[in-house]
RNA sequence: GGGCCCGUAGCGCAGUCAGGAAGCGCGGCGGCCUCCUAAGCCGCAGGUCCCGGGUUCGAUUCCCGGCGGGCCCGCCA
């Protein structure tokens, strides 16, 4: 038995649809339908209204007056009919036998429904360019993907998490030039140090541009660029003072380079071409730079299978220019002012064509440059060619990526299509997020606006720790998960397609709704647990057999947990799983103020609470398992 | 100008896909630790579900039109 509350569903349309059967009207379990009442109404509810639909010849009415007649049996212990809906009351001590068996017998497994046909997946995600930290961004989508990842593997699917190394487009020139500047290695964590070298030379050339535009502008153009110039020396002000001497290195190349900008051009082509010297060069810095995002992904506990270089999987390979290659072939393409452009707007035209490539209706397409009239491809070119790579290894492709990455998406499932991928829609799947917004800026890693994830893990770190020490339970040396586990929650419970404002109050509000509120309930239960152990009470001693009225709403909360993951991994909806977690701790404290355990009123409640204690204890455990989150032993 | 997303209690959000019984957290107010960890629990206050039409027996949910906010429409990524 993988999913109770499916058995009890099924339990319920089969005894609706007998009932029905029996005053003469001919209905399938399965054209009942049942969904969860409101708490103050039951548990299960059968909506008569869609009773008489299938019933024909029956108002809603006669149907309500027929279901007065509806005696319950099986998991269901009494009904109700209001306002037009058969209300039901499950029958808890029966089900908390189904429930707990399976609990019991799947232990770390318990929620892991198998799905019917095993999947190859590929989950794209972070794939932040490895020239700076980790930041908000990054953390919103690298838990979202690290959660996906784990409910499909919970699935039974075959799932690879990928990074997608971003090492070819023109803003490595600017980080393996700042780097080789300034003669490598630096102080400070690695992926900072390369942040840092590269927003300060793209704030030194930007400066050396506007102090150029100035010469000729006046008016309030001449004092709107006067006022960004002032702002980047600030800023190249407040770098200069992290990092000495640095800065003044990187301003005086850009000085006497005549034009900075081509000279970044010239080194980006040449690592496309594989220059020798350029690839070492730039492998350099990007290695570097990626031991420090590394280093953060692990502290996440979020990790690869495999890390996909863009330049080796897409240009080196030739790939990039197959797929052009055959783009033209097509007759798709065309030139416009030396460039090429693939029109991916007439493709869209077709509302067939729309359909197998996953584009909305009314969703407008435009066409998409492939090659720039200097010859040198876009990222979205060499992303058909990657594609194309992903899809050869997996049955399905998740990537997660950013909402603004919409229009791009689509123009690439249209090549796709094109390239002969009919099923590109159904198998490319781009899991889109909103940004993460920082109240009052527009974030920039360009320009060096951005909080880090770094930042960010370490002041949830110091708040979890200092939580710890004033409660003197737990070891600080959880304040690690703990202040993890506040983080992660924080990103997954939002829906992710919406904006998320960065507020420092909610992320480190350990209160109810939170990472640590549902690690502390599961603290408790484990307390409870751990005290029965000391007791020499042994875990095959406990059963259900005395649970009542006050252990109902555990027992159906429990047993609804398979089911919301199977709904969290099919929907690809982790937040359905972290409001869930939230739902059943909420549930467990409240059940764990009224009632003592330890100290019931007879053995047999406190063997038959325990036994719930144990279940709750196992599902938030296997819950924050597929969350990411570790739980301490106590805190 | 075109497209996409969002608008639900003072604030942050769920519910809207498959129409049917308005929910959670924070904040506010008031209670609860001689009893398994108070990161907790209980109670109270707080809502024209942005507005206007339409479809329907029934609309926060679907459709149309507005209004407000965000994002995209680059030979950037």
């Amino acid at each position: 038995m993988y999913n109770p509350h499916e058995f009890l569903v099924d339990n319920v349309k089969r005894q609706v649809a007998e009932f029905l059967v029996s005053k003469g009207f001919a209905v399938e379990p399965a054209q009942v339908e049942v969904r969860k009442a409101p708490k103050t109404f039951g548990d299960l509810a059968v909506p008569l209204f869609t009773i008489s639909k299938v019933v024909k010849g029956l108002s809603v009415e006669e149907v309500s007056t027929l279901f007065g007649g509806f005696k319950p049996s099986g998991l269901v212990k009494s009904s109700k009919v209001e306002n037009n809906f058969l209300n039901l009351v499950v029958d808890e001590k029966r089900y908390a036998e189904v429930v707990y068996s399976s609990v019991v017998r799947l232990g770390d497994n318990y929620g892991f429904v198998p799905a019917e046909t095993r999947e190859r997946i590929i989950v794209e995600h972070v794939s932040a360019n490895p020239i700076h930290p980790l930041h908000v961004g990054h953390l919103r989508n690298g838990v979202l993907g690290d959660s996906l990842v784990r409910l499909l593997r919970a699935r039974g699917h075959e799932v690879k998490a990928h990074f997608y190394v971003d090492d070819v487009g023109l803003q490595v020139a600017y980080a393996a030039k700042a780097f080789s500047i300034v003669g490598g290695e630096g102080q400070g964590k690695k992926d900072h140090f390369v942040g840092t070298l590269y927003t300060a030379i793209n704030l030194l050339i930007e400066v050396k541009k506007l102090r150029e535009k100035a010469k000729s502008a006046s008016g309030d153009e001449l004092a709107e660029i006067n006022s960004k110039v002032s702002e980047y020396l600030w800023r190249l002000g407040e770098l200069s003072e992290k990092f000495p001497g640095l800065i003044e290195k990187l301003l005086e190349w850009v000085e006497k380079t005549e034009d900075p900008e081509a000279e970044l051009r010239r080194l980006n082509r040449m690592y496309e071409e594989g220059d020798p010297s350029t690839v070492k060069l730039t492998r350099r810095v990007l290695d570097y730079c990626l031991e420090g995002i590394r280093e953060t992904l692990d502290r996440l506990g979020i990790s690869f299978d495999s890390w996909d270089w863009e330049s080796e999987l897409t240009v080196w390979s030739g790939a990039t220019s197959d797929v052009i290659d055959k783009l033209r072939g097509l007759g798709l393409v065309e030139r416009r002012d030396g460039a090429l452009v693939f029109r991916a707007d007439l493709l869209a035209e077709s509302e067939d064509v729309r359909r197998a490539a996953g584009i909305p209706p009314g969703f407008t397409v435009t066409p998409m440059t492939l090659v720039r009239s200097d010859g040198t491809t876009l990222y979205t070119t060499r992303d058909i060619a990657y594609s194309i790579w992903k899809l050869s290894r997996a049955d399905r492709v998740i990537n997660v990526i950013a909402v603004q990455q919409t229009l791009a998406q689509a123009q690439l499932r249209l090549a796709l299509y094109a390239l002969g991928y009919r099923d590109v829609g159904r198998r490319l799947i781009h899991y889109s997020y909103e940004m993460v917004n920082l109240p009052g800026t527009r974030m920039s890693s360009r320009r060096g606006v951005y909080v880090s994830a770094d930042e960010v893990i370490e002041e949830a770190v110091a708040r979890a720790k200092e939580e710890i020490a004033k409660r003197g339970v737990g070891d600080v040396g959880d304040a690690e998960k703990v202040g993890i586990g506040a983080l992660k929650f924080f990103f997954l419970s939002q829906t992710p397609g919406k904006v998320l404002t960065f507020d420092w109050k909610r992320v480190l509000d350990f209160e109810q709704n939170s990472g640590p509120f549902v690690q502390y309930s599961y603290v408790r239960a484990l307390g409870i647990l751990r005290k029965a152990s000391e007791e020499h009470i042994r875990p095959d001693e406990l059963n259900v057999g005395d649970v009542g009225e006050e252990e109902h709403p555990l027992i159906l909360l429990v047993g609804e947990f398979p089911n919301v993951v199977k709904e969290a991994a099919d929907n690809l909806r982790p937040d359905l799983l972290a409001s869930y977690l939230n739902t059943l701790a909420t549930e467990f404290n409240r059940y764990y103020d009224s009632y003592p355990v330890l100290r019931a009123p007879t053995t047999s409640k406190k063997y038959s609470r325990l036994a719930v204690v144990k279940m709750v204890e196992q599902t938030l455990k296997n819950g924050m398992k597929l969350l990411g989150i570790e739980a301490p032993q106590r805190m």
